[in-house]
DNA sequence: TATGATTTGTCCGTATGTATA
DNA sequence: CTATACATACGGACAAATCAT
């Protein structure tokens, strides 16, 4: 699987998307390093953007995480534990604050919990450790 | 507040933040433009690299959308229908994947709900859109 | 401790295409 | 038709963070 620069999808789509599937496969492992913008922008023959483009893309899914100096990897999917939803309560799924996503240590990507309790009370938690479950 | 280059966070990031942060305060109301990136890169006094990075990720998070030509607009704030969350049931959030948010056709930074009923049948819902509840 | 290599962050320039006002 | 604005894409250059030696 290669790159089409004259495919009327762009660039740093179809880069995602290649990526995206080495990881889903397990190709990429879990911990495993993306490769360097500087290495994937000549592997594809591909300007720097397009490679950045596509990271963003990738961190924006929760399937990355970069930082600087050190490179992109691929994400630890938490273990996720079962929170079962209360009688009486509600529950939104959505991107965090800035705020939150700081307090909470969320990497991009990762949505939240809303809960909403009958008695007015509100809990946040972070979308990729939990399973929503109401028993039978 | 403004933006320090000397900083250790990214300036894209303090852009995303101060902007996140009118947004959130009501500043910028729903609907309105947030001002074209040639404009917040004279302003703030940063590049065209940067302002596109803070962008992308406003929009990765689902505080605004941007069209061609048009500039980039703080999102309406969707209403939510209430889904009643069914006996032995559970369901995760998470990021779409491309293909999800392509043929769901999400905007960027909405998550999506993936729900499984005790069939084993998966249903996946666009999670800006719905509120889970659980009767009393 | 220090130095250099690697990698991302940021700036800039250029170009073409497309959608909107 | 023109001007504005974003989308995509290439290129170069330097700064700053991290890591290995």
């Amino acid at each position: 699987m290669s790159i089409d620069p004259y495919s009327h999808t762009p660039v740093y789509v179809q880069l995602a998307d290649l990526l995206r599937q080495r990881i889903e496969s397990g190709e990429l492992a879990a911990g495993a390093n993306v490769g360097s913008e500087f290495r994937l922008a000549q592997e594809f023959g591909i300007g720097r953007d397009a490679v950045r483009m596509a990271i963003a893309m990738l961190r924006s899914e929760g399937l990355v995480t970069t930082s600087r100096g050190h490179g992109t990897q691929v994400r630890e999917t938490p273990q996720r534990r079962q929170v079962e939803l209360a009688p009486g309560s509600s529950v939104i799924a959505r991107m965090p604050s800035g705020g939150e996503r700081r307090a909470l240590q969320l990497d991009e990507g990762v949505p939240v919990l809303e809960v909403h309790d009958p008695a007015g009370g509100v809990e946040v938690l972070a979308a990729d450790e939990v399973e929503l479950t109401r028993p039978a």
